[in-house]
RNA sequence: GCCCUCAUGGUGUAGCGGUUAGCACGCCAGCCUUUCACGCUGGUAGCGAGAGUUCGAUUCUCUCUGGGGGUACCA
């Protein structure tokens, strides 16, 4: 088996075309395949390196490896003019000058649901202009049926008087789009063509070229596309519409694969939580939905939080670590590694995503942050009172870890005779600035206790 | 308009002629509890409609309705 992803160079990598990246992997890995990388190049006004290599970056962090080196579709041109030029000489194809108008009017002439048919139309350039290069070049669709071979839908049958015969290469030469893809897959050997439902019609066209050109075609497998929470084709407008804002939010690689993988895939036994080595055991293309999905970001939070709990502490760190980089507070952590690795810890249970990380922990390491309606309602006076005592028995735990300060403040409460939370939270307060923090004894623990008597003053004062 | 296609709760899905229609997210309630979470328990909600076929249709066929994609000298 030897699949292929090729994305154009237009942008980012979008959630879509990620997936129908990772249902590729997944096959090739699954099988013992190949997995080849296209970069669909060809539209020269919007395809940039920039955008390139971003693409590559996402697959990258997504993990899904490719094998050799990406090839770039532009690479190929001569072979398609090649081909483009047998077409013309053994008269498959032929030079028309037929416009978007021409095509209308053949339609009303002839009904609505007949092919444009330019082998004799008036349109048609003669020999001589033929020869200057006048023209596109259109393909003739021969009289029949075309069948897609489709592993997801079974097979789809276009009549072929429905289809127009299609432009092949524009005047000056140049290939499009239906005629590289074909060339191509062939030329690469791919046996499957796994890609969105957006290219179903266009690969009858596609099954012509090869036939014209007398070649086999590949199986495919037409994804059915992703929509939006508003159950409209997903966009820019959606929010994580690409794998790089995913990436920002704070997901995890390995959750945004499960996930995507279950969107639209389902097995047998209904699992939910499946890592990515058992996705490529389990993953069966003949198996993906036929219907198309709505990308639900509260699932992929669910999940993401479900992994990043499992995590492992090491990897956890290094996550939050490279994110608070990214996002520009790596400075605020710099030196401070065995803080870090603390409070990753006692937050790992409360975030669900790597992003939530800073505004939990944050205070660590700047300071209390500044909620005003948890000061008003957990440093008012009565609650000060306790503060104070709870000042008073911190400044006597020794050592000064969480299970000492644990049972002090428990024993303080017993005491007191007072609700918890009324010993609790104010401390929480004075040391995070706010009501919402990792567990408080751990959170006193991780700043010593002279960095927590030195808040607690601060809140005792303020 | 024309061509192709899809249809199980709000969402993603399991089901492949006979099930109390399963699982997961979400939502609601309770429990746990120092906040928030996590976790646990329970609950809410579904086979788009109409004809057939059949002893029996969520499952097979057709129609309708609704959704999606395509319809470029873009990819």
């Amino acid at each position: 088996m030897r699949v292929r992803f090729a994305p154009s160079p237009t942008g980012l990598l979008h959630v879509g075309g990620a997936r129908a990246a990772l249902y590729n992997w997944l096959m090739a890995r699954g099988s013992g395949g190949e997995f080849l990388l296209r970069i669909e190049d060809t539209d020269r006004e919007r395809s940039t390196p920039e955008n390139i290599e971003q693409i590559l970056d996402a697959l990258r962090w997504l993990g899904l490896d490719w094998d050799g080196e990406p090839v770039l579709q532009t690479t190929h041109e001569e072979r398609h003019r090649a081909v483009v030029q047998t077409l013309l000489d053994e008269d498959k194809a032929y030079r028309s000058t037929a416009t978007a108008e021409d095509v209308k009017a053949f339609k009303a002439e002839h009904g609505a649901d007949r092919g444009f048919r330019g082998g004799d139309h008036p349109t048609r350039v003669s020999a001589e202009d033929a020869a200057r290069g006048v023209g596109a070049v259109r393909l003739r669709v021969p009289e029949g049926e075309t069948v897609v071979r489709d592993l997801v839908r079974g097979d789809t049958t276009f009549k072929n008087v429905h289809l127009d015969d299609p432009v092949v290469a524009r005047a000056d030469g140049s290939p499009l789009y239906n005629l590289a893809v074909a060339i191509d897959d062939l030329d690469a050997g791919i046996t499957h063509v796994v890609r969105g439902e957006d290219h179903l019609s266009n690969t009858p066209k596609q099954l012509l070229v090869l036939q014209a050109m007398g070649a086999e075609a590949p199986l495919y497998a037409h994804l059915p596309l992703l929509h939006g929470p508003d159950g409209k084709k997903l966009s820019k407008r959606h929010g994580a519409a690409s794998v790089q804002e995913l990436r920002d939010a704070g997901y995890l690689p390995d959750a945004v694969v499960n996930y995507l993988a279950l969107l639209g895939w389902g097995d047998v036994d209904d699992e939910t939580e499946i890592p990515r080595d058992e996705l490529v055991k389990r993953f069966d293309i003949a198996r993906v939905s036929k219907n198309p999905a709505r990308f639900d970001e509260q699932k992929l939070r669910w999940l993401n939080g479900r992994y990043l709990r499992a995590q492992g502490l090491d990897a956890l760190v290094a996550a939050v670590q490279g994110h608070l980089i990214e996002a520009g507070h790596g400075h605020m952590v710099a030196g401070k590694e065995d803080l870090l690795r603390t409070a990753v810890e006692i937050s790992q249970e409360k975030i669900t995503t790597v992003d939530e990380f800073w505004p939990l922990a944050g205070f660590l390491f700047t300071g209390p942050a500044d909620d005003l309606q948890a000061r008003e309602k957990w440093l008012d006076e009565p609650h000060r009172e306790h503060l104070a005592a709870v000042r008073e028995t911190l400044a006597g735990v020794d050592p000064f870890d969480t299970e000492h300060v644990d049972a002090a403040l428990r024993a303080l409460v017993g005491e007191r005779g007072v609700k918890a939370k009324d010993v609790f939270q104010p401390l929480r307060v004075a040391l995070a600035g706010r009501a919402i923090s990792p567990g408080v004894f751990e959170s006193a623990a991780a700043l010593g206790r002279e960095e927590t008597l030195r808040r607690v003053d601060l809140a005792l004062e303020g």
